[in-house]
This record gives structure tokens, C-alpha cells and sequence, in this order.
DNA sequence: TATTAATTGAAAAGAATTCTCATTTAGCAT
DNA sequence: ATGCTAAATGAGAATTCTTTTCAATTAATA
């Protein structure tokens, strides 16, 4: 996924292709791992200073329902973004907030939970594993 | 787990049994779901009107610390309080918010990312379901 | 180039959580 | 019972995060 093919995809939903746009798309695209809505307006603001977080905000909410970019719940409630490349889920250091991302999903699990509740239309998932990375747990000893 | 148990493990712990305390596990222990802080609040102000959310927040945390209430947070970011019964997950739906727990972990999913992992020390995981609960599809329809 | 609806910036408002500090109180030792 | 002391509380201020408002700007179309 590169930037003109996201761009394209905005196009197609009538959205307008506005640099601030673009400039969250491109640290979006180069994040190599989810970020908060203030560390992306820190970074779109190192090119276009004067963007606030009120168009943060709304752009993520406008690329979250269009599918392109997914919000991850961290431990104590902070939220972060990036772009739906493909689903996957993140490794999250408790002691450096460094979150390392991986394809698994826990399938056999949401295939039970389905079969015991057949009334419920599952939509969606998420799935997060905290710990100590090894670089945190040589600092603490 | 009733709240005599959970008195003693207070007072083990050398922590003051104060009758706030007291009222926010009784409103833990007769909870159903998870609680949010504001509704925790608004429950222990049926005894004790000037309980104020500063007390609730101090009491949640002192319980997460001794390992007796666990936090889930939810998508949007809200963070929801529970006794530590036994380990379980949440199928949560998107349309009233009520949540529904289910004892199984998605055990397989962790030992996979253990193994591929050797230096992450892992701490804990968290696991939860959306979509739309019978009466909400009835709703929607 | 003009028009128009979508988008933005800036600031205010709202919600959730944490902090501060003077006052109160549970638990312990008289 | 009473007094002592550290812990806990109430009330409100302060933070932080997120959403909303509205006038001004701008991308896209004719």
C-alpha cells in the first residue's frame, strides 16, 4: 500500500485530496508502529505547523470508516493508529510502550465464541499481548 | 469470592478497611459486567452520596495493585473495572455496550507468539469480541 | 474563473482521569 | 475509653484527551 493508491481510494469516496490529508497519510504510511493522535499532529507539524489536533482527530475518524486506518486500545486507555495494511495484532512492551506487531489471530477461539453465541454478529476483535521486551528487562536488572 | 475474603485480603495487605472501600467491592462483587468508574460511582453514592470519583479512582487502582480488580479497556478507549474472579474475556456489543464474559483464552495464539518472542518476558494478554448482540439486530431491522 | 460544499484552524467545550491539600478516620497503643 | 499517627477521604482544581463550533479557506466541478 503506497500513498497514491490511498490517495486514489479517497478520490473514489468523493473525500477531497487536501495536503493535511496527505501529510497524515505519509506519517501514517512511514509509522512502524501505531501512533497516538498527538504524536502524528507532532509529526504532520514538522511540515505544516499549523495543522491542530481537531483535524487529527477528524481525519482519522474519516479514515477509520473508510476502512483504511484501525484503532488499537493500549493498556490505560490511550489510543492508537495506523493504517490497515493487513490485520494483525501488537506485542506491547509495559515498560517502553514499543509495540511490535504480528499476523496470528486467535482463530480457534473466535470460532468457539461464535458457535456458543450464535445469536451475536461478530464484527470485529482485538487481541493484545503485554509484557517486557528484552531490552526493558535489561535495564531493570 | 465474597466480600469477607476480600476484607481479609485488604487488612493482610495492612490497607484500612474504610466503609468507601467496603462499598465499592459490594458494588463489585453484585456487578455483572464490568463497571466504568462513573458507574461505580454512581452506585456507591446510593449509600454514600459524597463518595466522591477522586476515591473511586484511588480505590480501583489500590485493588489493581494487589491483583483483586482487573481494568478492560473498550474500543473508544473507555476502561472498565472488575474483580479478578478468574481470567476471562469479554464479548462486548457495538450497539448497547453490554458484555457478555466467556472463560476461554486464546491459548494456542499465545504460545505462538511466545515462541517467536524468546526475549519478550510475556505479563498478560488481552482478548475481547464486537459486533451486535440478538436484541440490537432485532433493533436495527 | 466562479461557485459550492467540504474542509480547516482556532478556540471553546466536554469528558475522563489525576492531583492537591486540608480534614477526617481506622487501627493501634496506651 | 482515649489519644496518636499515618492512611484515606472530600472537594475542587488541574491535566489530558477528544469532540464540537463556527467563521474563513479551499478542492473540485462546471
Amino acid at each position: 500500500m503506497n500513498l497514491s493508491d490511498l490517495l486514489t481510494g479517497l478520490k473514489e469516496k468523493g473525500l477531497k485530496l487536501t495536503p493535511q490529508r496527505q501529510q497524515i497519510l505519509r506519517v501514517l504510511l512511514a509509522a512502524e508502529q501505531p501512533l497516538s493522535a498527538k504524536e502524528i499532529g507532532i509529526l504532520v507539524n514538522k511540515r505544516f505547523p499549523n495543522v491542530g489536533l481537531g483535524t487529527v482527530y477528524r481525519t482519522l475518524d474519516t479514515l477509520k470508516q473508510l476502512g483504511l486506518v484501525s484503532e488499537t486500545v493500549f493498556p490505560g486507555g490511550g489510543r492508537r493508529y495506523e493504517l490497515c495494511r493487513e490485520h494483525r495484532h501488537h506485542l506491547v512492551c509495559l515498560g517502553c510502550g514499543r509495540a511490535v506487531a504480528f499476523p496470528f489471530c486467535p482463530a480457534d477461539c473466535l470460532a468457539k465464541i461464535a458457535a456458543a453465541n450464535p445469536d451475536f454478529d461478530v464484527r470485529g476483535h482485538s487481541f493484545a499481548v503485554f509484557g517486557y521486551c528484552g531490552e526493558c528487562r535489561k535495564a531493570q536488572a
